[in-house]
RNA sequence: GCCGAAGUGGCGGAAUGGUAGACGCGCCGGUCUCAAAAACCGGUGGGGGCAACCCCGUAUCGGUUCGACUCCGAUCUUCGGCACCA
């Protein structure tokens, strides 16, 4: 079915003018991006799509307000750069070979020939001799290339950990592609392996990651949730003596960030996967505890994460000791303690911990209460007391405030050697290995005698091999291919294997902003004089969804590069914009379940190129997203049209002596005010209204075409100002009617308009009267006029009197260009 | 549960302390037409009035101010993020 979108009868060809300048532009390599310009700089680049197949209304919904803002950059004289290119590894391709049996290299480059004649018909400014492509030798090969450099810095290591298991894309996760207890991507439950897997050490640069000093404009959302994620918390590590069970380990060593209270301790609480408590478990306990063990194994993680869920544990039958007050206490297991977070073992302090209160509720262990209020009655607790109060039942700290009793403890157990201040954070290192073919294989060997031997630089790239199995066994397809796993150690010589996983995609793309600076230099993944030339980013745009991966994960490679001495700063993207989510005409998300997605070419087809893009940026605040509305987008295209209405005018048929000189100096008082409304807005990403402003003057035009009441050259002035103004938004069309006007190709080389304060300002003002702040009336006055005049004419008004009779002028305030009021009582 | 954003006509939205509803859609009326569509012109928050005009109105309640969509406090709703992080 298709549907008419098109609802007006246009007075121009929007397809064959969308071609015309299409071609023109690209013959004449308009829009290529000249590395040697001496005008300023400006990098704005926009999150590269997935080569799904098809472009989506929301990749012009995130595209054409983008394109718009770096042609007004252009147009404000500077060189700027504005690239596109393919995130073009991932699993999608692997999933095609799978079920319908196309090569991934194939069905990913065949969609991108798609998406890039669908990106071309929007008539951006891209330059696509800059173009990228991941999924490309010229391109990985620098992923492996950089992997290696971490590797000898340190940042990249091999470990066996519990990772996160996908079962249906039969892989591991990192913990970002985890939502809700499920893959991000098919929403399929997740499970936990024991795994060997290649981390990068993000964990390293938390506290430089936290630091956002470097930034000149993020939303503040996005840096909140980085720093949710990141999550570092000041505590302190402290050990409970178990020497007594005559074990090689001494101690169990937890992370507390209320040190203050731990003469409330009155359990201990270890993770069920903690290694100690195979040794800790009394043999009484043992079924008991081996039981909840395979019970906390087999609940799903969305249950075990679930807040609302019952504390349970079991006791192990043995104790620690707290020796700050020599005290036993009973050592537990629960499911509610995580090995992932601190040392996967808690104190447990009931009076002064909600859960912990929930637990020793549970299992009546004893709530002994060490921080009180002020005004405490000495009652039994209802429910734990986290606020802060003084010290009690805390030996020699007692009478402090509990905030000098975390220092004074701190330091005490510090000199005794029982444990030390530190920081704890939510974020893990990064996971980047991924048991798939369609990504980056990891450039290491494994040799039986050398151990792990990274690939040589001069032998890279490890290319993946065309011809490997598809299926999804939960190892890489490329452990079956012989060919490619078997080769020589680089070291000794002798047989060795190499890794078969391949990287994350988000490796690629957390540095690809580099690449585009040079993207076919062949001795390094960036040319340093051209990055250095090009980045930092000036203005990044993309979907909010990246806050925690991809933009964290950026930041830590800019930072990593510079330690390792490639860049020289420490932010990659200066400015960041996030654009909102296009909703279907029902207001829901866009869903072909909902049967609610538009189809962006049968869109340009119709109205063309620039009233879709028009209409992206019609639809509301950029950052707020909105519906699609079929309508909507034949109101802005009616709007275009009569625009191509009011140029087509030959301006030689109006008379200089019919003028009417006030209707020229309002027509070019609305021309410099649109000016530098336009200006002000598309600066600050507001489109809807420069668009509102356009069609404003739009109206005017029309009006006093129809009245005939403006000279040629008036008419003249507007017409041009107005096309140099469309030419960001609606670039074919002013391009056209640019050259119908006999102005020399092409405008998208020509400044953006200035306007003259004094031509756009207001000659007279209509004063607002108000009296006890309610509008009583509206009077015609010189913009200038004082502030006692103004005040005079106000009281003089006989509107004004018929309230103000028989009562007393208390005060009358007077804004200037505004309004007076009067104020009577 | 915690954190954040938002709530304005029939609809998308404008106005960030000073004329609420710019601009667009829709709707109503008119011009053109045999007729319709398109195009063009005019009107359009609600209520009252023949009219001049008047009253009400920005989720709800309260506060600050000469004046509040805008600032402050509480409540409700919607959306987004985080969520046993010791």
């Amino acid at each position: 079915m298709t549907t008419p979108f098109r609802q007006i009868e246009l007075r121009y060809d929007p397809t064959a003018i969308d071609r015309k300048w299409q071609e023109r532009w690209a013959a004449d390599g308009l829009y290529r991006v000249p590395d040697d310009d001496p005008r300023p700089k400006w990098f704005e680049m926009t999150m590269y799509p997935y080569p799904s197949g098809d472009l989506h209304i929301g990749h012009w919904y995130a595209m054409a307000p983008s394109d718009c803002h770096a042609r007004f950059r252009r147009m404000q004289g500077y060189n700027v750069l504005h690239p596109i290119g393919f995130d073009a590894f991932g699993l999608p391709a692997e999933n095609a070979a799978i079920s319908r049996g196309i090569h991934p290299h194939t069905w990913t480059m065949s969609n991108i020939e798609n998406m890039r004649r669908q990106l071309k018909s929007m008539g951006a400014i891209y330059d696509w001799e800059r173009e990228i492509i991941c999924c490309l030798p010229e391109y990985y090969r620098w992923n492996q290339w950089l992997f290696l450099q971490l590797y000898r810095a340190g940042l990249a290591y091999r470990a066996k950990a519990p990772v996160v298991w996908c079962p249906s894309c039969q892989t591991v996760l990192a913990n970002e592609q985890v939502v809700d207890g499920s893959c991000e991507r098919c929403h399929t439950a997740i499970t936990r392996r024991d795994l060997e897997q290649w981390f990068f050490r993000i964990t390293k640069y938390a506290d430089q990651l936290l630091d956002f000093t470097g930034l000149l404009d993020w939303p503040e959302k996005i840096l909140t949730m980085q720093q949710n994620w990141i999550g570092r918390s000041e505590g302190a590590e402290i050990g409970f003596d178990i020497s007594s069970h005559r074990l090689d380990v001494k101690e169990i060593r937890t992370f507390t960030t209320r040190i203050d209270t731990i003469f409330g301790v009155t359990f201990m609480v270890l993770a069920p996967e903690h290694p100690l408590v195979p040794r800790l478990t009394a043999r009484s306990q043992h079924t008991a505890v081996a039981e909840y063990i395979a019970q906390a194994r087999r609940t799903s993680e969305i249950e075990r994460q679930s807040t609302d869920k019952e504390k349970t544990g079991v006791f192990l039958g043995s104790y620690a000791v707290n020796r700050l007050n020599g005290e036993q206490v009973p050592i537990f297991i629960g499911d509610y303690v995580l090995m992932s977070y601190g040392t996967g073992a808690v104190m447990g302090v009931p009076a002064h911990d909600v859960r912990d209160f929930d637990f020793a509720r549970k299992y009546n262990l004893p709530i002994r209460q060490v921080i009180a209020p002020a005004a405490w009655d000495g009652k039994e607790l209802a429910e734990a007391f986290v606020g802060d109060g003084f010290m009690t039942a805390s030996a020699r700290y007692d009478g402090m405030t509990n905030q000098e009793g975390k220092r004074a403890i701190a330091e005490d157990i510090e000199k005794k050697g029982w444990g030390s201040r530190t920081v704890s954070y939510r974020i893990r290192d990064w996971l980047i290995s991924r048991q798939r073919y369609w990504g980056t294989p990891i450039p290491m060997i494994y040799c039986d005698a050398c151990g792990i031997v990274p690939v040589l630089e001069s032998a890279l790239p490890v290319l993946l091999p065309p011809d490997a199995e598809f299926k999804p066994t939960g190892e890489s397809p490329l452990a079956a291919h012989q060919g490619f796993v078997n080769t020589t150690c680089p070291q000794c010589g002798a047989p060795a294997r190499r890794e078969t996983d391949t990287m994350d995609t988000f490796v690629d793309s957390s540095w690809y902003m580099f690449r585009y600076t040079s993207p076919h230099y062949d001795q390094g993944p960036f040319d340093p004089a051209l990055m250095q030339q090009w980045m930092p980013v000036d203005q990044y745009t993309g979907g909010a969804e990246h806050a925690v991966m991809h933009l964290l994960y950026s930041r830590f490679f800019t930072k990593a590069l510079r330690d390792l001495g490639l860049v020289d700063f420490g932010e990659p993207f200066l400015r960041l914009y996030n654009q909102g989510i296009i909703l279907g005409e029902d207001h829901e998300k866009m869903s072909k379940s909902r049967g609610n997605v538009v189809n962006p070419d049968l869109v340009v087809g119709q109205l063309g190129a620039d009233a879709t893009r028009c209409f992206m940026m019609f639809i509301g605040p950029w950052d707020q997203g909105g519906p699609w509305s079929d309508v909507g987008i034949n109101g802005v295209a009616r709007w275009l049209n009569r625009v191509w209405g009011v140029m087509e005018h030959d301006p030689n048929h109006l008379d200089a002596g019919a003028a009417n000189s006030q209707t020229v100096r309002a027509t070019q008082r609305l021309l410099h005010q649109t000016i530098r409304k336009c200006y002000q807005d598309l600066d600050r990403f507001k489109f809807n209204t420069t668009i509102a402003a356009l069609m404003e003057l739009t109206n005017h035009l029309s009006k006093v075409w129809a009245e005939a009441s403006v000279d040629a050259a008036t008419w003249r002035d507007c017409t041009r100002n107005f096309l140099l103004m469309l030419a960001p938004l609606a670039p074919h069309i002013a391009e056209e009617m640019w050259e119908r006007a006999g102005h020399p190709y092409s405008i998208h080389q020509q400044p953006f308009p200035k306007w003259d304060e004094e031509t756009a300002a207001e000659d007279t003002i209509t004063l607002v009267v108000q009296v006890n702040g309610k509008v009583r009336d509206r009077i015609e006055v010189p913009a200038g006029i004082s502030s006692g005049q103004a005040q005079e004419l106000a009281l003089a008004s006989l509107k004004v009197q018929s309230y103000t009779q028989g009562k007393a002028v208390r005060q009358a305030v007077y804004v200037p260009g505004k309004l007076v009021n009067v104020v009577v009582g």
